[in-house]
DNA sequence: ATGTATTAGTTGCAAACGTAACAATATGTT
DNA sequence: AACATATTGTTACGTTTGCAACTAATACAT
């Protein structure tokens, strides 16, 4: 039976939920470009982000950076160089890491599907102004401040 | 090798990684709430959080509602009866559909989860206020009226 | 130097998911 | 009535994920 309480919980107020639903709507509609052009899932558009974005990391330099897990990111990783977009190679220096790095595809795919990010993101902030955006982004980085404090 | 254009592309500005990565990092906080005292996965969750808000829903409802996909909340749906959370009964006047509803210990379930969830809701926008959270959901609501335009 | 603990990354396995095909029912057309 | 079409929900199959256990290499402690 519904719950009329007058100070019921709900769903669309609770943020977890509010922010998947938009976060999941957005991501898919990128994947959808990156998924039909290059065959691509979501974290090895990620991986190839990072490198394109920052040149040469370490597998931990991206679970670090994109809060994604090791396990992610090694199968990542192993696809994007089956793929021919990625080299990896030991460093000598601590032979457990590896250096990752886009090779010209890689790189030349990073440029494209930057391009179409790009288009996507000036769509998605339409009607929106400087200061919406950045209270926007401001909460954004409250919240994930905040999360981290919860058990 | 790092691309340093001044007008390079910034996957932090880009709104469905930064979106996805807050949202993701709240839900996991919610997950370890609803996984460890109820064996639950998110989908599970969710459906009934809108069982519990809504009360008599059919699974097209909660797809709709929830903009989840009916495999999904089809099987949400024989685990939360399988756990004994929620009854079905079929719709006599169109025999394709079943109406859902909480059992008793189904809406305890509810009662104790969004207790829960109002907790981790108030700590996430500490140090907040109003406006700010006010601006937060209409860009939120701006992005997913906006992205329903784009290919 | 030797033993212990950490760290980077991989792998095996089961759970969860997405897609497409499906059964059962309902609607619409003639 | 008879047929085609649409809708609700399930199932089968392959893919992606999460977790735990693992290997190989390094760091730390005594």
């Amino acid at each position: 039976m519904s719950n009329n309480n007058t100070e019921s919980f709900e769903l669309q107020k609770f943020w977890p939920y509010a922010l998947n639903k938009v976060a999941e709507a957005t991501s898919l509609g990128f994947q959808s470009v990156y998924r039909k052009k290059y065959a691509m899932t979501r974290t090895e558009w990620r991986v190839l982000a990072h490198l394109g974005e920052f040149g040469q990391l370490t597998a931990k330099d991206i679970c670090e950076r994109a809060s994604l897990h090791k396990t992610k990111v090694s199968r990542a990783v192993v696809a994007l160089e089956e793929k021919g977009w990625l080299d990896r190679s030991t460093n000598e220096q601590d032979r457990r890491a590896e250096y990752l790095i886009l090779t010209m595809a890689g790189e030349q795919a990073y440029q494209d599907l930057t391009k179409e990010a790009d288009k996507l993101n000036a769509e998605l902030v339409a009607g929106l102004d400087a200061d919406e955006l950045a209270t926007f982004r401001k909460v954004l980085d409250t919240l994930s401040r905040n999360v981290k404090d919860f058990v």
